[in-house]
Parts: structure tokens; sequence; C-alpha cells
DNA sequence: CAAAAGAGATAAACCGTTTTCTCTACATTC
DNA sequence: GAATGTAGAGAAAACGGTTTATCTCTTTTG
């Protein structure tokens, strides 16, 4: 049930080489009717070429490894399809690798991918500090793309990320446009760096429409539902005004409705809400929530071109490519 | 920055078979200094075993392939992430891919997972009835397990998969204890064996509670949210009486208890609710949704144990394993 | 004390490909 | 009609490992 190109040398009475160059379509050097009989023999006994063999001599396995911190987190599930699809349209399979959200397994799986002798990889880092993982790459010469989450250091190599600073630049704005002059940010955990950008945006958009910074309306959270019902409850309790909400994330933006609805606020009338990511919870929430999308799908492509570009030498290997996010209006929001 | 084994081995000064022993820890050959001067040698020169020639010769890769039907899909990123930790653990690497749900695709991806020599497969099909999958991988005799959906014929491999009329049968016989005796069924697609198998819990359950099955409350439709409301409609329609709904799905469910909220029906006073799947939605929902709950997680570990024992062959190759779901109670049941 | 056993190590064959030379035979050019 | 070009094909050397058979000492055994 197994044969090798020997076997299909032997019985097309050819040598290996004929066969190869059968296999691999470099027409040159072999005459039509020989290479009709080795294609047929090739389809009769359901010969497969062992792409171990021939990765070992080309130096090219033809495979990425894609590393991300949390499958079940829905955002990268919509990523991984997105990559998975582009790979393989270009004739590459991937090798899928969850960090769990810790850099020293992270380090553990690229190394794996590393002596599975992958052309490159796609990385979703889960320390944005620490920038080990690419440095490990860097040094066995592996090509990388960082995406979503870039570590920051020098030494890291390409990457697409999303505007960060500009989406929550375009929803503040939004919202001071429409008169809300009391905007309360509830911001992701302090530290990480989509927390500080998406925090810039929203002051910048404060400063260019000359409004000032409401600075008791400034929480920071976990990026979960649970932290948006806690900041939210913070948020109450402080009996601030505010009039809209602008939150670090999603399901932060979830919490946070239903905490408002919970204590009697009606959204959108006496409080708009606006989130960030776009996650399809978000979509099917009751209401469903005004967002900042980021176009996942676009990062998918834009990351396996660029990984791709890199690997094939077309491209630099320190090329950034940032993505604007749109905001998108639903039922947290009022309709104009 | 690359090095092979016979770099090591000139550099140490002994023979490539002298490396390869102590890589592989076959002691037995190699004296004590000499085993820790190579070892300290490769540690200098961050050596890697190219594990693609070591798999040509042993004919063993130590990956295996992991297909399922939609990634998307909240229930596949657990179970992926579950076989992924499993798989990890036990020494393998897996490929992913993602079939869109077309037969087509999958047969096209596993021809590519078999070039590149996977040990195994793990296959959550994405056509029941077509078991072409299988008979590929058969005929190239590769080890598969089918998890989730598994293909009815002959020939298809070993599997793991839930007890799905047991499942059903659970959740009425628990509504039918507390009295209920119109309850309605919102089943998934005709023709798939989920439910079916579904459909013959909710019957036995009635037949061995000696209740008539309600015939008039049986709806089929889509395994999603605007699957459920559309068959809240139409239940809601017929104006026929019910005090309870079971639905194919957690996604239906919810859908389902939308349309009874949206149509003044309240959930559980007048209505309660069972879903079937366990996804975290169905927690995070308003109000979260009962559900039949199939254990992720231990589907996973016994899916990658099965093929990994398989694979060494120490289990055969036709073996099923039937995991019980559990009956998870929340807020669209009343407290009892 | 000779024979057997065992420890440490090597040479060489092999795994299934690709690729570079090299060779032959025939067609084209001047 | 010799020189050149070209198409079709094969032999053999890689690629980076593992494994088997073998070889040389030293140590044990009877």
């Amino acid at each position: 049930m197994k044969y090798t190109i020997s076997d299909i040398a032997r019985l097309a009475g050819v040598s290996k080489a004929t066969v190869s160059r059968v296999i691999n379509n470099k027409d040159r050097g072999v005459g039509p009717e020989t290479k009709a009989r080795i294609l047929r023999l090739i389809d009769e006994l359901g010969y497969l070429p062992n792409t171990l063999a021939r990765s070992i001599v080309v130096s090219q396995t033809k495979t990425i490894g894609l590393v991300v911190p949390d499958i079940v987190n829905p955002f990268f599930p919509q990523l991984i399809q997105g990559i998975v699809r582009h790979a393989s349209q270009q004739g590459y399979t991937v090798f899928l690798c969850n960090s769990d959200n810790d850099i020293a397994t992270e380090n553990k799986l690229v190394m794996s991918l590393i002596e599975k002798r992958v052309d490159g990889v796609i990385l979703a880092t889960s320390a944005e500090g620490d920038d080990s993982t690419c440095f490990l790459l860097k040094h066995y010469g592996i090509p990388v793309v960082q995406v979503d989450r870039v570590a920051a250091r020098a030494n890291a190599g390409a990457s697409v990320s999303i505007d960060n600073r500009g989406g929550t630049y375009a929803a503040t704005r939004y919202l001071l446009q429409a008169g809300h002059r009391r905007i309360a940010l509830l911001g992701g955990p302090k530290g990480l760096s989509t927390t500080t950008q998406r925090w810039r945006g929203y002051r910048d958009a404060h400063a260019d429409q000359g409004v000032d910074l409401p600075s008791a309306l400034l929480f920071y959270g976990e990026y979960s539902i649970e932290g948006g019902l806690s900041m939210t409850g913070e948020l109450l309790r402080t009996e601030e005004e505010f009039t809209a909400v602008l939150a670090g994330c999603d399901t932060i933006a979830i919490g946070c409705v239903k905490a408002l609805l919970n204590a009697g606020v009606r959204v959108p009338e006496q409080c708009e809400v606006i989130g960030f990511d776009g996650i399809e919870m978000a979509e099917i929430f009751d209401p469903p929530v005004s967002t900042v999308a980021q176009p996942i799908g676009e990062i998918a492509e834009e990351a396996t071109n660029l990984l791709v570009g890199i690997m094939s030498g077309s491209i630099s290997s320190d090329r950034h490519i940032v993505i604007e996010p749109s905001l998108i209006l639903r039922r947290t929001t009022r309709m104009r």
C-alpha cells in the first residue's frame, strides 16, 4: 500500500530522477509519453511523495506555526480561521499552539515548532513585556510576524496590529460630537499596551474637541464581563454624573450594560455605551452593543501575506502594518 | 548558527552514531564523560536535531491532524484546546484543519495531512452520511478517531461521542417528573444523527413515564439562534398549549428564550427551557440557560488517549467510547 | 591462563527525496 | 559534413539523521 519514488521508477522503467521531474512539473528533460506513463502509474497506485524527505533536501517544510494565548477567547478562533484559510490557499499547513497565557509554555511551544522546522511563525504573544519568544525565533533565523499583541522591544520582528488609539479616538469623538461631556472610560488592566493606547485615543479626542477630561470617570479592570460589572458598580457608587460609557472591550461593555439595566438606567436613552473588538457576542447580546470593531479577517489576511512575503524574501522582516478599526453603531447608542 | 549531527560529532571527536545515542538517551555503548562532553557541546551550540530527518528513518512524525468543521462554533475551540493540550503532553504536535463544513475541503485537507505523514487523525467530520474521509485514512493505514459527529457506516474507525439520547432522556424525565405534560421539542436539522438521537431520548422518556407524545409540539430547524427564534415563532402561532421547551442545542434555546420573553411569556415561571451542549454563551446569557452539558474536556481527553493508544497498538482501532452528558440547572428552569 | 563476556565506539548502509553532472542521440546551423 | 545545440534520460551525491554489524580493548569466568 505504501510506495516510494523508487518503486514508481522501477515499475515505469525509468530512473528516480525522471519520476521526480514529473512530480514537480519540471517538464524539461522528460518526454510526453514517458510523463503520461509515470502519471498513470502514480494515480493507479495512489503514490504520495514523502514530504518529509522532500523537505529535508529543499529545506522548506511548507508549514507555519501559529501561537495564540487563549484559543477559547472568541477573538482567536476567528483569527485562526482566517490564518488557516489563507495559509492553506498559499500551500501552507499550520501547527496550532495554545500558550494558555503563559510565557514559559509559549517558549516551549516555539522551541518545538523550531524543531519541527516550520518555515515561519505567526505569534500572538502572551506577554507583551517579554520578547524572549521573538528572540528565540530570531536566533534560529525563523521569520516571525506578531499579531494582535505586539512585544514592544526592538528585536521583535514584523507585526500586524490594530490602531487602538485611532479606534477609541473615533468613538470618543463620535460621543463628544453628539453632545456628551461626561463620558466614563472603563479601561482594561493597567499596564497592557492596549489599555494605554485606547486611553490615549480617549484623551486626545477630548483635547482636540476642547473638552476637559472627566478624571473622576476613569476606571481600570479585567477584560471580562465581571470586570465590566464591577467597574460599573464603582462608577454608580461614586454618584458622579455621566451620560455615556466607553468600554475597553466588548465583554466589559456587556457587563456594563447589564449593570446599568439592573440599576434602572435605560440604555441608550440615559446612557450610551460603546465597546471595543467587535466579537460576535456583542452582536447577539440584547441589546446589541455598539463597538469599535477589529476587522479580524483583514488582520488574518495581512498577517499571513506578510509572513509569506518575508519567507519568500520579497518583504523586509521589520515591516509593521497597522489596521484601522471601524465604528459599528448598534442599539447601545441612539439612532441619529 | 545551524549545526548538524555531523558537526557535533566532529567537534566532539566522536562518530555520528555516538552523538545519536546520547541524543536519544540510548545509554548503552557510550561512556559517561563522552556523554557529558557531547551534551555540553549540544547545549553550547544550541544544536537542535532535525526532526524531519529523524521522522523519515523511524517513520513516525510525532504529529497528529485535527479536523474540525467550523472552528468559530464555540464548541470546537474548547475541544481543540483540550486535544492540543493532551496531545502536547504526550509529545505530539497538532496540525489544525478547518473544513468549513464542506466534505470536499475535508477530503483535501486530510490528503495533505497524509502527505505530511501525520501519525494519526482526530476527525470531527462535516458530513455524517459520507465516510469518504475515513475511507481515505483507512486506505493509507492511518489511525483515526472520530469525535462529536460520527460517520455511521461500518468502515469508520474508533470514536468518542456523547450519549445524545441519554442526555435528552434525563432532561425530559426531569421535566416530566416536575409535572409538565406539554413539553415542546425544538430539534435540530432533520437527518442529522444528533437530531434523531436527541429526539429518541425525548420520546423514550415520555414512554417510560407513561405520557403521550404531544405530537403537535415537535419542530425542526437550524442549530442556531435564528433557528430558535423561528421555531419558537411557529410554536407560538400554533396556539397549542405548552409549559416547557426542550431545545436541540443551546443556541436554539437562547433564541427560544429571547422569543418567549419578547412574546411576554415569563421564563421560567410560565415556561421552562432546557438546552443542549453546555456552551459558555448559555451561561453568560441573561437569564443563564439550563442545559444538558457535554463534558468537552473529557471528550478531548478520551479522544486523544484513544488515538495515542491506537497508534501505539495498545488499543483496538474500532473501540467506541460514549460519554454521558450532565444536566445543569440554571435560571430557565425553576428552583426546586 | 585461555575463553568468553561486555563496554565503548565506529563504519557503513539506509530512509525517500532533489539536484547536479554527465551521457547519448538526434536535429539544426553554416 | 563538421560543429553546435538540444531533448530525453540516468548515475550518483547530497540532505540529516538512525541502526546494524563489527571491531578493539578490558574485565570476568571457569
